[in-house]
DNA sequence: GTAAACATGTAACCGGTTACATGATTAC
DNA sequence: GTAATCATGTAACCGGTTACATGTTTAC
């Protein structure tokens, strides 16, 4: 189950449930998040697994906080995990399973307003991930920090060919000759 | 609900629930996929909702199929939705979640192993795409067709750009100084 | 005082998967 | 005979979301 994975990755660094759902609702959504309603009895589940161990602080704003912190069983089964190679799954994009059916939207101006919209939305999503990858120094990163800064990477190239895609799509619909359907076979020249 | 307009979408050529199964098995799949034990109790929703209209078939192999077809009152709700703009949501794609973690596989070598599986069936995926992909004539497509195609031209993008964060990130790792952890403060000159 | 941020949880629901059950027809 | 394909469904489970419940501290 990745968010098991993913929680004992980020308990290398002490954290509690509420700083997890942070980083989901922040660096990490770009692929994966979590309400903290799911990561509160999942971090209870990892500890009765002993995959974590926790403990209470007092915390000196609001109420005590219980911090877990992976441990070395854990780190084995997150490498583990990491060694069986790239996780795939059926992947769910909705965005272009309506592209998919995008003729049902009512013709090629429907069409094209949707692809712009698109488009708009993605053009800003694109600006904010280079305003963040500009600011990064590679050199400075260290090890997590350097393949978290890779999936970033690996997050805005993906935004960037969808973009790609919507400027090609534009065009394309734009060349196709309308169906601007004659009532007789053929306009009569 | 995605799979709901999908079906509907679907259905506008009279299909049966083993069809539409077949279509989330085929060319759907690459961004959404749904199981029969899901098609067949979802037909039936909408089908009482009078999205989809149904009729029983004999089959000339096979017992009888149901056959759906969506009625007005169901393309008029996919029009609706289509209207309403590209669906954003929750974006899951465990490969990228596994990169932002991937530190934890146990050093450089472990990341570029890992890295260079994904790029190896990323390489087979994009070529099974650009192989579809250049066997389309495009002015010989239907509106429907020609959207389709237009979905699978997205994936083909989405899987090349990251194939080339592949290559971008296996060269990252190279170039990025080895931290071969030494036992004294710095190697003596 | 009150809103925002800090902090932890439970309950109900829902979309989706896996496993199970049934049976006809065709190709070997 | 038997395996594969055609064809339709039900039941149990599970991961995840939404809504609910509770209480503290800080900043305005």
């Amino acid at each position: 189950m990745v968010l098991e994975y993913l929680l004992v990755a980020l308990c290398r660094t002490p954290s509690s449930g509420y700083d997890l759902g942070a980083v989901f609702k922040a660096a990490l959504r770009l692929f994966w998040s979590a309400e903290l309603s799911q990561v509160y009895p999942t971090l209870k589940r990892l500890e009765r697994r002993r995959w974590l161990k926790a403990r209470t602080v007092p915390s000196d704003r609001g109420p005590a906080r219980r911090v877990y912190e992976s441990t070395e069983r854990g780190r084995e089964a997150l490498s583990a995990w990491l060694a069986q190679g790239p996780a795939f799954r059926e992947e769910r994009y909705a965005v272009a399973a309506q592209v998919f059916v995008l003729d049902a939207a009512g013709g090629p101006e429907a069409s094209a307003a949707f692809i712009a919209r698109l488009r708009d939305s993605l053009t800003d999503r694109a600006a904010a991930l280079a305003a963040v990858d500009d600011q990064i120094k590679v050199a400075d990163l260290t090890d997590a920090e350097f393949h978290q800064y890779l999936s970033l990477r690996l997050g805005r190239r993906v935004v960037e060919a969808r973009l790609a895609w919507c400027r090609e799509a534009l065009e394309a619909l734009a060349a196709r000759p309308s169906k601007a359907k004659p009532k007789r076979p053929t306009g009569r020249r």
